[in-house]
DNA sequence: TGCAAAATAGTACGGTCGTTCTATTTTCAT
DNA sequence: ATGAAAATAGAACGACCGTACTATTTTGCA
């Protein structure tokens, strides 16, 4: 039992029912391979370089073998997507919200998403990718990477908004603002360390995190400037 | 006579010299012409998405005529990255070495900036989309691209430096993380603003700054909150 | 065990891509 | 004005793409 719903939104429209039998045992077992390895290849060179004949070769099968699970290009893209957010929701989502409302549940879901990042630095974020390849492409795949991603920053907003009527935060804190500075500090992240390379980046998110919760927070001591490692956020 | 250097790196290594001739002129106008377009064409569909074919259209010239002024896919793309960051420079940078050292020359440069990416927000920016498409795609397009953005980045980072040093700033102030976290705030909103069309998201990034001077500035007044326009960093 | 249905393979088509090679046109100093 | 060089065009190449159609194989219930 999930302890929220928001999350789940855009569901499989159809599981499977191909044409009226209920056997649906071989088939699904492949198309997951499939997907597990169009996870791999999106990740690395985004959702536009996904082609159905790199995957036939990873797969060891044949290109029509392939397109016949998803029917479409498109199709597989939004498959894709699915996956990820999926994925996503179970790493980063679900186990903070284990934890209680408030600062607590912010500060674990911005751990959860440096940590899921941090590992993305060298498997790369459809989040991201994605979100530059279809900035000005309409569609069906446009669709489905925009409501992935604004359900999540949803849900982290919300997170902030109960951490401000828990009296966590002051109450002249902008929970918007908030969200925004903490997103912000994800995309540099992603930035510097996966495209520049910079090591440092890892440090410097976690300590733009200490800086806003010093900011918007209730009494929070401020952390010491300078410190080697990431001072984490983590309590 | 630009006020600084180090934003001259990567100059054309040849202008041209073809054969051995000097008469170069019709050439170098319609190599222009066709950089004009590639630039409009790379900054929307990026970097990746540049075809030659494409480019031979709205030029209006054949492919071949199009292909011989760069010899290569490659030398087209860095040719495009080489024009955006001279004009990034030419608007950005330049201008803002006109103030004073300290917080006005960081103030003018977060505001030329802004201002930049707020119109791409309608056309795109190679560095951004540019750096997703080359995070993991070594080679002479993403060495150009990656020094370009470090020249840029460290441009700001020194003004940052001289801010500390002209008493601007608090003496404890981390300059590289004040530079990290403006970055931060330009890249969520490039993604909130372009991808996600959210319109409130350069008056979050326009808050975000003043958040950042409120906390390493020396002595700022806290800007008040929740104003509805930007309340804006322009003093 | 048989047999329909599901899953996969094979092949081919039209399209776009970057690039090469050769022809034609245009430029421009003499 | 002439003629060599530069600029542009044209056609063709091999490669890869998504997809459609038609076999063939494999699956799994009766």
């Amino acid at each position: 039992m999930p302890p929220t719903s928001l999350l789940t939104i855009l569901a499989d429209p159809a599981g499977q029912t191909p044409a009226r039998s209920r056997g649906l045992h071989k088939g699904q077992q492949t198309k997951q391979v499939i997907l597990e390895a169009a996870l791999v290849l999106a990740s690395q060179i985004g959702l536009e370089g996904l082609s159905i004949g790199a995957l036939a070769e990873v797969t060891q099968m044949s290109k029509s073998g392939v397109f016949a699970h998803f029917g479409s290009r498109e199709e597989l893209q939004i498959s894709v997507i699915r996956e990820y957010y999926s994925r996503f929701a179970d790493e980063v989502f679900y186990p903070a919200m284990q934890l209680p409302r408030g600062l607590p549940r912010v500060k674990a879901l911005f751990d959860n998403w440096m940590q899921r990042v941090a590992v993305e630095i060298q498997s790369g974020c459809i989040f991201i990718s994605g979100a530059v390849e279809f900035d000005d492409r309409p569609g069906p795949v446009r669709d489905a990477l925009a409501s992935s991603v604004q359900a999540w920053l949803a849900a982290l907003y919300r997170a902030v908004v109960q951490a401000k009527q828990e009296g966590h935060l002051l109450a002249t804190a902008d929970e918007e603002q908030m969200a925004f500075e903490i997103h912000a500090l994800i995309l540099a992240l992603h930035y510097e360390a996966r495209f520049l390379q910079n090591p440092r980046s890892v440090g410097r998110a976690h300590r733009g995190f200490d800086n806003i919760l010093a900011r918007y927070g209730q009494a929070e001591p401020a952390p010491p400037l300078s410190t080697p490692s990431h001072p984490s956020s983590k309590e």
